[in-house]
DNA sequence: AAATATCCGCATAAAATTATCCGGTATTGC
DNA sequence: GCAATACCGGATAATTTTATGCGGATATTT
């Protein structure tokens, strides 16, 4: 397994957030579970252009941090479940913040990336 | 310089804060440069255990992308002053909310982190 | 029988970010 | 003169994250 090799400082909320929930889809992850869409397969589908593996590897890491837990079904075709902990739920505000923030400014924002060379290609 | 090779996706305002925002200490610099220390070597005292490029580098980023401002004056020492735009200052009440929530949970987070053998030592 | 749907996992490659190693100018204070 | 402060920057190394290439099982639908 993977380990860092550069101590963690979590000197602030910010670092705290941001080692445990910086993964690509990590936020979104917890609002689909949220907004009920628990299986991995509808997660799959609803999240574009993410690979299962990643998305599973983060999920794993979301239960192995609390914020998630797995539900499995050994009925005779597998079922996978997730939900929210209450850790989990107490981030659905900060992401709508988020979500919030970002949203009204996406104008601006766009402007920002499409001026950025380094962004080459925005979907 | 460095170019990305993936395509950015930003069909939500998650991944809109994400790809501009994900920087080590873009949050933090942002936060001290509205607490008023604003110049380069405010910044790298107030910040522990931050390297002076990497600051940089992450300075100039929110530069180029609209959250800040920098100001050179052409004094005899050389004096330069970092200042929030519009738009980074929208971004305090997000800040607030992340760092308010990670504090909240803290003592939670902090048992997680060190359960996780990932994590090898946390200052 | 074949295609599709449900799920899982390891090992490695590639990409992206962060850290470090060099280098430099100019002024102030002792 | 010499140390300290203020500032800047390119090139490369190291770390961390994300993507991909292989593999597997069982059950339902067409």
């Amino acid at each position: 397994m993977y380990k860092k090799k550069t101590p963690t400082q979590i000197f602030c909320g910010l670092h705290l957030f941001k080692e445990l929930l910086n993964g690509k889809w990590k936020l979104m992850l917890i609002y689909y579970v949220y907004k009920e869409y628990r299986r991995p397969s509808q997660l799959q589908k609803i999240i574009p252009n993410s690979d299962r593996r990643v998305l599973d590897k983060q999920l794993n890491e979301l239960v192995l941090h609390g914020f998630m837990r797995k539900q499995v079904f050994n009925t005779k075709v597998p079922k996978v479940e997730y939900e929210l902990t209450d850790l989990g739920k107490s981030l659905i505000p900060v992401i709508l913040n988020l979500e919030k923030w970002g949203e009204e400014h996406r104008p601006d924002l766009e402007i920002v990336l499409k001026a950025d060379p380094k962004f080459i290609d925005i979907v």
